[in-house]
DNA sequence: AATGGGCATGTAATCGATTCCACATATACG
DNA sequence: CGTATATGTGGAATCGATTACATGCCCATT
C-alpha cells in the first residue's frame, strides 16, 4: 500500500494570493465566520472557483480535532438485518450532518479490533459496532475509546459504552410459545453458529418457551447451522432424520427458515399443514417466501436508529455521564407459515395481511 | 455537527519523553525503518504499550499525503448486486492493504457529488463509484480527481477515468432470444426506472432480441417499474391487463422477476407452463425462488474485482497513462422458470442444477 | 480634536506526525 | 594511528489548514 497524492488542487495559500488576502481571511470566508466584508467574500469565492480549490480535509481535521465521520461496523453487509441497521444509522447521520461509512468485518475479530484502532487513531470520530462474539480482547479495546463507541448487542453491565440490546430470549420464547399454542407437540430448533451471542440467547429462549408450556427439552430436536439460507436448507434434513415426528420448526433466523421452507417443499412436506415454521428477524423476504413466513421481529431498524442517536448525542457533547442501556422488545408477526394449522386451505393463495408494514 | 476529540491518547512527544528518545526515533521505530537499534526499539515499544499510544491518523496523513483508504459509493446497499460488488472490492482492498469504506448514495446525485468532493478534499485516496444516471455535473466533477476514481457503468468515451462496463444490451438480448427459442410469442418487458443507464440499455437489448428473431416491438408489452420485488409484483398486473395473451416475461432485474413469480402464483398462472419468466443479475435469491429463476448474470462480483484492481493499480502508481475500458460479457443461466416449457412436469420438484455455482 | 469601540484583516502559533539533514560515535581499512 | 565509511539519533522544517491575538481603520461620541 503505497500512494502519493497526485493532483494538486491548490492550497489555501494560493487562493489567498490570487484573491489578494491572507490565508486566514480565506479560511474565515470558507467557514462562514461572521466578520467578513461582502467585497472580500466575493473575491475569495471567485478565487476558490477559479482554482477549483477544495480544502484539504486532513489538515482541517488535524487542527480542529474532529473529522466529521462515524462508521458502522457489521459482520456481514450481505445480511438484510445489518442492511436495515445501516439504513437507519445512515438516516440519522445524514440528518445530523455526519458522514457515515460502513465497514464489513466478515465476522473476524481482527477486523473488529482494526475498526476500534481506527477510532483510537482518530481516523473516525465515532463507531457503532455489532459484534457476534464479545471477547475479552474486544472489551479491553473498548476501554481507550470510551464515549465514542456504541455497541449493538449485549455487553457486560460494567462495560463503559452506550449499548443497544434486544431481548432475543424473549423473542425466541414468543416464537416457541406461538408454535405450541397452534398445537405443535414436537418443535425442532435450528440454531446458528454455536458460541455466538445470538445463538446462545436463542437456544435459551427456546428452552424457556418449552418450559413455560410444560414441555420437555429434547436434544434430538436441536441442530446447529450457520444463519444462511443454504444452511437452513441442509439443516432441516438432519433435523428430520433425528426427529421424523417433528410438527414445528423454529429457526434462529429468517434466512435459515427460508431455506427450510424451500427444502420442505422439495420433500413434499406441507407448511403449515404438516410442519409449521417460524423464523426470526423479519427481513423483507418473509413476505415474499412461499408460504409467507411468520417471524419475530428484533426491530433492527429501530436499534440502528437508537444507536445512531446515542452515539451522536455523545460525541456532539449533548450527552454526558451514565452509560446508556437501551433495550427493545421483540414482537411476534404471524403469517402463512404458522396460520391455518391443520385446517385445509381453500381457494387461491391470498394476499399476505402484513404486506406494507414496516420491515 | 460539533464535536471535539475527547480522550487524549497521548502524542508521539510523550512516548519519546517516556522512552528517553526523540520523537523522530519513535516514528522510525513505529514505521519499521531499517536503522534502529534493538535496544532503542524495545524501549520505545515499551513506552508505546505503557501509554496505550495510537498514532494520530490525521497528522500522519497530512504529512505523508495519503490516508490508506478507498471508498465504494453505491446507490443502494440493500441491493444484492451492489453487495456482490462490495464484497469483491473489499476482498481486493484487504488483500492489498487498503481500508475500504462503503457509502450508500441512495441514488441521490448530491450524495454522489459529495463522495467526489470527499475525494477531492483528500478524505479518501480513491473512489469506485456506480452511478445510475451519468449527468453533466457528474462528469464535470470527475475532472479534478482524475486518476483516483473508477466508474462502474458506462461513461462517455472521452471521460478521463478508468471504467468497468457490462454489455447489458447483449444480456437483455440473450434473455429475450432465449424466451423466443423456447416458443414464446408474446414477450412482456418490465423495465426499471426510466432514464437510468441500466433501464435504457435493457430496453435497447429487448428490442434487439425481438429484431434478431424477426419479431415486432409492441408498446403494449412494456411497462415501467422500480427495480424492487414489490415493483415487479404490481407491474405484472398492469402488464397482463395490457396484454392478456402474454406467454413470456423478461424483467429488467431479478428482484422484479421474483415479484412477478410471486404474483403469478397468487393469480394461479403457472410458471413456466403458462408464462416463462427470466430476470437479470443472478442474485442469490434466484436459486431460492419458486420456481428457481432463470437469469442473465452481469458478473457483479467480477466487475467489483476488476474495478478494485484498476483503482489500486492507479493510485499505487503501478499503472499510468491510457484510461482503461474493461467490458465484461453477460451469460445466460437457465433454471426452472424457463425450463420444460409446455411440457407437463412429473414427480417432485428437483434440485436446481445450478446450486453451488458461483453467484 | 481626542478618545474609544467595533470591525475587518493580517501575523504567527498550532495541531501531531514524518523525514531531511547534520552530527556523534563505532568500525574498517591502509 | 589517522582517515574513511557505516550507523543510530536528534534537531528542525514541513504538511495545510484554523484561530488567538494584534493591528489599523473608520466613525461616533464628548
Amino acid at each position: 500500500m503505497v500512494a502519493r497524492r497526485s493532483s494538486k488542487r491548490g492550497t489555501i495559500q494560493e487562493v489567498a494570493r490570487l484573491a489578494g488576502v491572507s490565508p486566514a481571511t480565506v479560511s474565515r470566508v470558507l467557514n462562514n465566520h461572521p466578520r467578513t466584508s461582502p467585497e472580500t467574500r466575493r473575491r475569495v469565492l471567485d478565487a476558490v472557483a477559479q482554482l477549483g480549490y477544495v480544502p484539504d480535509h486532513t489538515a482541517r481535521s488535524l487542527k480542529t480535532g474532529n473529522v466529521g465521520e462515524i462508521a458502522l461496523a457489521v459482520p456481514d453487509i450481505g445480511n438484510p438485518v445489518y442492511v436495515a441497521i445501516a439504513k437507519a444509522v445512515h438516516e440519522v447521520a445524514a440528518r445530523r450532518g455526519w458522514w457515515l461509512s460502513l465497514i464489513s468485518t466478515e465476522g473476524s475479530q481482527t477486523e473488529e479490533l482494526r475498526a476500534l484502532r481506527a477510532l483510537a487513531g482518530n481516523r473516525i470520530d465515532g463507531l457503532i459496532i455489532t459484534s457476534l462474539t464479545v471477547s475479552q480482547a474486544f472489551l479491553r479495546a473498548l476501554e481507550p475509546v470510551q464515549g465514542r463507541v456504541v455497541v449493538i448487542g449485549r455487553v457486560p453491565d460494567e462495560t463503559p459504552v452506550d449499548n443497544v440490546r434486544v431481548e432475543s430470549e424473549v423473542g425466541a420464547k414468543l416464537a416457541v410459545e406461538h408454535l405450541i399454542d397452534l398445537g405443535c407437540q414436537r418443535i425442532g430448533f435450528i440454531n446458528g453458529v454455536q458460541g455466538t451471542v445470538p445463538s446462545t440467547s436463542r437456544i435459551e429462549g427456546y428452552r424457556l418457551g418449552l418450559a413455560s408450556r410444560g414441555m420437555e427439552y429434547d436434544p434430538k430436536l436441536v441442530v446447529e447451522s450457520d444463519f444462511t439460507i443454504m444452511g437452513g436448507y441442509e439443516a432441516i434434513d438432519r433435523l428430520l432424520e433425528q426427529a421424523p415426528d417433528l410438527d414445528g420448526v423454529f429457526a434462529a433466523n429468517d434466512a435459515m427458515a427460508i431455506g427450510v421452507l424451500r427444502r420442505l417443499r422439495e420433500r413434499g412436506i406441507r407448511v403449515p399443514h404438516d410442519v409449521a415454521v417460524i423464523g426470526m428477524d423479519d427481513i423483507d423476504l418473509c413476505r415474499i417466501a412461499t408460504p409467507t413466513l411468520s417471524t419475530v421481529t428484533l426491530l433492527a431498524a429501530e436499534r440502528g436508529r437508537i444507536a445512531g442517536e446515542l452515539l451522536l448525542d455523545r460525541i456532539e457533547g449533548r450527552a454526558q455521564g451514565e452509560w446508556q442501556r437501551v433495550t427493545v422488545l421483540p414482537r411476534l408477526i404471524v403469517r402463512e407459515s404458522t396460520s391455518l394449522l391443520r385446517v385445509e386451505r381453500v381457494g387461491p393463495p391470498h394476499q399476505d395481511p402484513n404486506v406494507g408494514r414496516q420491515g
